[in-house]
DNA sequence: AATTAGCACTTTGTACTTTAGAGTGCTAAC
DNA sequence: GTTAGCACTCTAAAGTACAAAGTGCTAATT
């Protein structure tokens, strides 16, 4: 493809980003001061759609990007500092609030995401099995309320309550902290399985009702520890892809899906920014979407994935230059501690 | 309004709920066997509209319950057993789930009340500052993070990390313990102004790095306290009211606006149920919806307050019957402990 | 050989017209 | 008090006409 079908080819892209509508060969000469006339430019846009790069809507109307267009976009033409000042500083504000919990980092900048491209954006925290249990802490509330504290190695921090119907004693809270510690501390964060449960109450010399609970709540922060957070739902009503009501509830129940969702973050490589546009997406459900994720990180150690959900007509720069910041960002925001 | 009149015009209210189209004398005789024919009917139609409490669309249609058939369609013809067997066992079930916090129960509620009405819900917590402080508890995690945890006396428990850039000792805990204690134990759950910041900064002996962050984090958590919760946005879009694209957005809209969110679960009355049907609704942006609201509690305990919002056309006997079912669930559930 | 002017041709979207059907209101009969 | 019957009204859907937008191709131009 020589340059001038390159510089028409993105012009189109550019314009239909902005439009959603057809593009014109005379609005292409006109917008993007080409030196060409606009039969010259139809010539080329006749080529690149029998090269697959375009499509038309009907036979006389203008030309749509092609999934293969923006892949060939997405690969050679973006531009990836489409990012101004105002936003790098927004996103630098944001992310330096006082955050504490790993998660709601992940949060901010979620939201963020979201909020610059106003797409939809979805994030998983790290795979639960992946972290590891650095501490188990158990707090006593009044007499009868027990706090269970979890911390992972890369920061996450869970907790959960247990009411008991009678007092429990300090020493009853420092046998369950040694015993605890001893068999979890170090391992995966996991759900507790039957062999462990049954060598736990082994080791317990009182009332098996007070360790049930315990065991069943950790169980229940474990499979809820790879949940799922969504950001912006509603910005995606204001495309003009949602002016079927039928499409707008279909992206509503795929934002639904939450095992769907999982799926999609987790499909992502080890490549910093991964790009699926339509029928690239392994799901049915999401062929006329595309998906753009990165996972957050620091060193080898995975923070969770961060991606947005978008038409496929998708402001891919921008998109990806706001990712690569805040992924910057992010990683230099942990190192600091 | 005699008994004749009241029974067409339930059965004209009962048709549109379920149909949302204009309802015709003949499928009134029809469907809901009354022992007239259509013209007299009609009749009684034409008379019920006179007094306001049917509209037609126009001159040659159907009618439709007004603002004030609605009104009086819930004061004087309201079923409030309209639940079945199925439904009453699915909220049982669901509330029976171990949950050890409040917020949680509230929570599973608001997603079981959205569920079985098919339409939105939302929820806040009860108001922090009628809240008071039971206990507040440092934990020390690891040797550099601490956690503080406020209990309150309607079970509200409320969590936050601090990470510090050095050590923390176990005997700076149990100052921490001891000094916020002292002065926050018994007092309504709300943020530390500057008099108690400076009070309490000037009794600690040891670095103001220590105890700022801790501030600052105790009043992040007293303003989230009163966060709002939100629950099948979606299940809107499947009303034929939202058809219009434009609707559904002035809907997500109104979702979108927390503190609107707020006003509008506030003002509900000590009633145990209030409903406000279209112009009742003191925001403007309400007008065309209904809102329905109830506190739950126990004794005089407030705990937070559950609402739907849905179109006029919402079916207000189950919505109530299902509301107050959950009510007296909650309330036994919270008895128990 | 590449570019462009010019024009026939295609498709869409909008506006206007027509028509069948649903439903009411009213009169006169029961 | 109730009802049959019918003229009248309005809507929604289908059909028709037409201007506007845009392409593809041919022939002329650089």
């Amino acid at each position: 493809m020589d340059d001038r079908k390159k510089k028409i080819l993105q012009a189109v892209i550019d314009e239909y980003v902005g439009s959603a509508e057809p593009v014109s060969s005379s609005a292409l000469v006109e917008k993007y001061n080409l030196n060409y006339s606009s039969a010259t430019v139809r010539n080329e846009l006749a080529e690149l759609e029998k090269s697959g790069y375009l499509d038309k809507t009907h036979t006389s109307s203008g030309r749509i990007p092609s999934e293969k267009g923006y892949r060939f976009y997405v690969d050679e033409l973006i531009k990836d500092d489409d990012i101004s000042i105002e936003e790098m500083k927004y996103i630098q504000t944001k992310l330096d609030a006082k955050v504490n919990e790993i998660e709601d980092l992940a949060k901010i900048a979620t939201t963020t995401l979201s909020e610059i491209t106003h797409y939809t954006t979805v994030a998983i925290g790290p795979k639960p099995e992946k972290q590891i249990i650095e501490e188990i802490k158990f707090v006593l509330l009044g007499s009868r309320m027990l706090m269970v504290v979890i911390v992972t190695d890369s920061g996450l921090v869970k907790e959960t309550i247990i009411k008991y119907d009678e007092d429990i004693t300090q020493n009853q809270v420092e046998t369950l902290n040694n015993l605890f510690n001893a068999k979890l501390k170090g391992k995966p964060l996991s759900k507790i399985d039957k062999p462990m449960e049954e060598y736990i109450l082994s080791e317990i010399t009182y009332s098996v009702d007070v360790i049930k609970p315990i065991i069943e709540q950790i169980n229940r922060i474990v499979e809820e520890a790879g949940t799922i957070y969504l950001e912006g739902a509603n910005k995606s009503f204001d495309l003009p892809e949602f002016k079927s009501l039928e499409i707008a509830k279909n992206f509503v129940n795929v934002l639904d899906e939450k095992e769907l969702m999982l799926d999609i973050l987790d499909s992502g490589m080890a490549k910093d920014i991964n790009v699926y546009i339509g029928d690239e997406n392994d799901k049915e459900e999401l062929k006329d979407f595309s998906v753009v994720t990165f996972k957050h990180s620091v060193g080898d150690k995975d923070l969770g994935t961060i991606g947005i959900i978008g038409p496929k007509r998708m402001n891919y720069s921008k998109v990806i230059s706001v990712m690569k910041y805040i992924s910057k960002k992010i990683n230099e925001s942990k190192k600091g501690e």
